[in-house]
DNA sequence: GATAACTTATTCGAGCCCTGATAATATGGT
DNA sequence: ACCATATTATCAGGGCTCGAATAAGTTATC
């Protein structure tokens, strides 16, 4: 049971606290250093978002699917009928790039526009059946995760962290 | 002073609670509800990771650069003489990746790539004068965003959101 | 020394995500 | 009704990021 030979994007080799060759500053592991707890807050919220992000990636591969393609369909569902203008605005992301998304769910057949019955240029965004059913294993394939991301905090610590990630966000929302 | 016409990514238009029309549960605004503390970890994840990131790349417009660029000029500057593999260990990004940022460095001047003395195939990355004056210009530039990161999170709790980032990182390195 | 296994650098293809721009439709003020 | 403004959808272009694959050099093993 070999792992799958793919390019991993991490890894840290360890090496020793100066390259015996050169006399220059060894690479940290992860954890370490400006890596670790005294890094820059923008930095650490990337490796770490960027982590978890492939992580989902990965699960979601298996369907054929990747994280954004997952979130707008799970987004799809709770707010059916949703336009993609306002899927924009949901997700924070510009329409240019939930087009490019919802044409994917689209040509899978997860979802169908549906033109607005009073208003003339409004696409609505419907799921299938097809697209439940995917939404659904998608789930069950990302809950490992989410389980995980909650199980690393104390539950004392989860309002605040909560707090601190929607309050950025908010920050910067625009 | 108009704000420049950008296409924004995000911008809630606060409806009300379900529309009017089609009485079809309406879209909450960033900070509420599924947006806001209650919603998956993944989620909030993201959406203030790409938030910060939009802010950082915005903000690093002014001087033709982007988030990933700064970010490794930045590392190329700690680590002197690092080779693109061991950077893209670093920051836990691939070779592929390391190798598009690195090239976009080098086509302005800001870093130059050295063969290894003594390896045959390492090139090592050097960070030029213009660089250095580069990356300063930068971290003056995304200082007020770092900055406000910290100003968010109380002096009890940053060190469980940090140790909390560090560790969710850890969990998917690789 | 020969061979296998690993490392480094790099190309290609694809998806995400932005900025910039445009056409079509709605809306609001006069 | 008219016109300016805003909204919606979408195209084009470019940067980031991955997976897959390859060539060239190094290291380990026999």
């Amino acid at each position: 049971m070999v792992k799958p030979r793919r390019t991993k994007p991490a890894q840290a080799s360890l090496a020793a606290n100066t390259d015996p060759r050169t006399g220059l500053p060894a690479i940290p592991a992860v954890g370490e250093a400006k890596r670790g707890t005294d890094g820059y807050m923008t930095y650490l919220l990337r490796q770490a978002s960027s982590a978890v992000r492939l992580a989902l990636d990965r699960a979601l591969a298996a369907e054929g699917m990747t994280y954004p393609q997952s979130s707008a369909l799970t987004m799809i569902r709770a707010y059916d009928a949703i336009s993609a203008a306002d899927l924009a605005r949901l997700t924070m992301l510009t329409p240019q790039t939930i087009n490019v998304i919802v044409k994917a769910l689209e040509a899978r057949g997860a979802i169908v526009k549906h033109p607005d019955p009073v208003h003339g240029r409004i696409l609505r965004l419907v799921i299938t059946e097809e697209g439940r059913a995917l939404q659904k294993r998608c789930r069950a394939r990302t809950a490992p995760i989410e389980s995980n991301l909650r199980a690393r905090m104390s539950k004392t610590f989860e309002p605040a962290l909560r707090r601190w990630l929607v309050d950025i966000a908010m920050d910067y929302a625009n």
